[in-house]
DNA sequence: CCAAAAGTGTTCCGTCTACACCCATGG
DNA sequence: CCATGGGTGTAGACGGAACACTTTTGG
């Protein structure tokens, strides 16, 4: 019974994922999904959080089950039935050291290579769930930082849609959320003019709770 | 390692689950879902084709995996997790006598008692999948027999959505769709003029890939 | 001074919604 | 003949999509 942790990042306006080479037999040095064994001692989703903390260092993160996959014949080996999970984070947010440390990077989704056994089917499915979601849950936060403009916003669920969206559209579908606030800060590293800085307000978005792209 | 099994049916106008009395130990007696082992020789999905085909008698249904549930103390003996399948199938294949044979019987869902364990967590998760998909995919019509009358359709839409339709509006966007065909035949058991009976033409849907609501 | 990204409203069109009456028939 | 469910069209409101120019400033 294992876990597999679909990681997904935004960078340089693209949707990334994490793999790494494979450690171990069987399908050694292929690429595959980060996953570990689950320990007696604790639920599913809890031996996803140690995995990705392992991983990644950071503690809370969102997370969300995609589902079960346990063809008899999926691992070459031994049986495995394996839960994979969906994890958005801030690229920001990681120990760049950690890459190397477990043999991991970021790819592009239109780059991924083929992974291990059933892997890439997971990605797909989580791609999908994600894609579903977005527009009717506030995730696209977790893979920014606290602080963002709404270029970087805009073009996260660009990545993430795969379509382009109308700029003025965006913006005023924006507006209308009151838990995604205007901040006085000022973000001048990728304009020379300047862009005005967002927050998600948590708290706000919990006493609302209807949402559409 | 299990597999529990959410079984949706449609009569008398209401959106019904298949549940019976728990017949191991522990929580013997208690009404719970209808579930049972994975074998070393199949994959999740097939044991869950394989545990329904047990319960029902059917070969052949829409399933649908709703994730896997692996909470330490989630079965208050030995560690067990488990992947839940939501079913739907035609009530009327149902054979009867297999209610008995299994100790198991339909309820209406505003009427379903607690269930052991973390059951009632995965018929909510299940109702939730539903509700979400039944807009996009043409899931219905697994809960009618193959010709059905246009009022049977609604009433399906209604009961899982939990909201009245108006009939005009319905029946103007059903007609819209080209894979939902008029036949020729008439029933006559629900109303005295008569309701013409449809039919979900699969080959149809398929070439077409759009469908909303 | 110019390149590069930020910011801002209005119009049009299609879609969804609300709504009420006649039809056919079995009992 | 009447109660019961089947079947039909239109108008008005609303929301989504298309669309172009001005602003600021670093280099």
């Amino acid at each position: 019974m294992s876990v597999d942790c679909i990681v997904f990042g935004f960078d340089e306006g693209k949707l990334k994922l994490l793999i790494g080479r494979r450690q171990m037999d069987p399908g050694r040095g292929e690429w595959s999904l980060y996953g570990g064994f689950v320990r007696d001692d604790e639920g599913l989703e809890e031996a996803a959080h140690r995995t990705l903390q392992e991983l990644t260092g950071l503690k809370k993160m969102y997370l969300k089950q995609v589902g079960a996959f346990g063809a008899i014949d999926r691992d070459p080996g031994e049986r495995v039935i394996t839960v994979a999970y969906c994890a958005l984070i801030n690229v920001k947010d990681y120990d760049s050291r950690l890459l190397e440390e477990h043999q991991v990077k970021w790819v592009s989704l239109d780059e991924m290579p083929t992974l291990y056994s059933d892997h890439s089917e997971m990605v797909r499915k989580a791609l999908n769930l994600l894609r579903r979601r977005i527009a009717t849950e506030p995730l696209s936060f977790n893979l920014l930082p606290d602080l963002f403009t709404l270029t970087q916003l805009q073009k996260v669920y660009e990545a993430i849609l795969g379509s382009e969206i109308d700029k003025r559209n965006f913006r005023k579908r924006i507006k209308a959320f009151d838990f995604i606030e205007k901040t006085e800060l000022i973000d001048k590293l990728t304009s020379k003019r300047g862009a005005a800085l967002y927050r998600f307000n948590k708290k706000a978005y919990g006493a609302d709770t209807t949402f559409k792209l």
